[in-house]
DNA sequence: CATTAACCTTCCATCCTCGGGAAGGTCAAG
DNA sequence: CTTGACCTTCCCGAGGATGGAAGGTTAATG
């Protein structure tokens, strides 16, 4: 198979797949033609790693999830502590995101939205405990 | 002001502040010893930046905000639409980390995370509707 | 046989928002 | 005079690709 049969295939961009090729993500074979050749199991690879990633896995944790995938006495433990701290970095993704949709759509609501220049969304990003430089103390 | 004190009153790191004036957000005078030097209407615009960044408004947002914010005549309605834009993009996003979230939740939820090598979060990943190449047909 | 179109190759640049660190200038205190 | 804390510019790297240039290969046409 070439790349473009791999790409339709996996449903992951020609482009995509080079790149992982250089990082040492998948090793196809070559042709006499230089085209690369790929195997099924280099397909294999390439859809697990297309899943992977859009469950948001970081490409370090696709080259564990792959070692692991191809090592038949790994523990399963091993998988579900990667899947965990995972899960982890994306609540704290989500609790992060939340909070500024809050606050942000606090300030909407605030916004009058009509010709007038008076803006709590501006009011709220101008404002604030802006730390003063110590100067002569009135104290 | 130095670029330390601003750094310090705006809670923004010097590189961060360095950068924001290469691609034009601030300004800052510069001293005869070649220093920055910052007026308070800098710190102010540092400010607003850091707190609108903290919200998670793109660095164009931010200069689009802040072009608004230091102009006297603009009107309420395009704040807000900025602002209502940005926030569709957050809901978006969490919208898709949540999924990924229940996903991944559901995979750890299934594996036992034992020694044994059985584990439904590498099934998962490796199977799934792969693509076929069109083949001698069986029909 | 010549051409064309669809492949494929490598290499380099770009996106975004900085952060790290090198090499070196400046300034105030002791 | 030295020390240490500043400041400067410059280049490199992150993550995870994506775009494009310049050129080789192959299959199907005329």
């Amino acid at each position: 198979m070439n790349i473009g049969d791999v790409a339709r295939l996996s449903g992951l961009p020609a482009k995509t797949i080079r790149y992982y090729e250089a990082i040492g993500l998948v090793d196809p074979l070559r042709s006499n033609n230089g085209y690369r050749a790929f195997r099924e199991s280099d397909l294999h690879k390439l859809h697990f790693l297309g899943r992977a990633r859009s469950l948001g896995f970081s490409i370090e944790d696709c080259r564990t999830l792959l070692a692991l995938y191809q090592d038949r006495s790994r523990a399963s433990a091993d998988v579900k502590l990667v899947a965990t701290e995972h899960l982890g970095r994306i609540d704290a993704k989500i609790s992060e995101l939340v909070e500024m949709r809050n606050t942000v759509a606090h300030l909407i609501d605030a916004c009058a939205g009509d010709q007038r220049p008076d803006c709590p969304i501006l009011g709220d990003l101008g404002s604030g405990p802006i730390k003063r430089l110590a100067g002569p103390s009135t104290h």
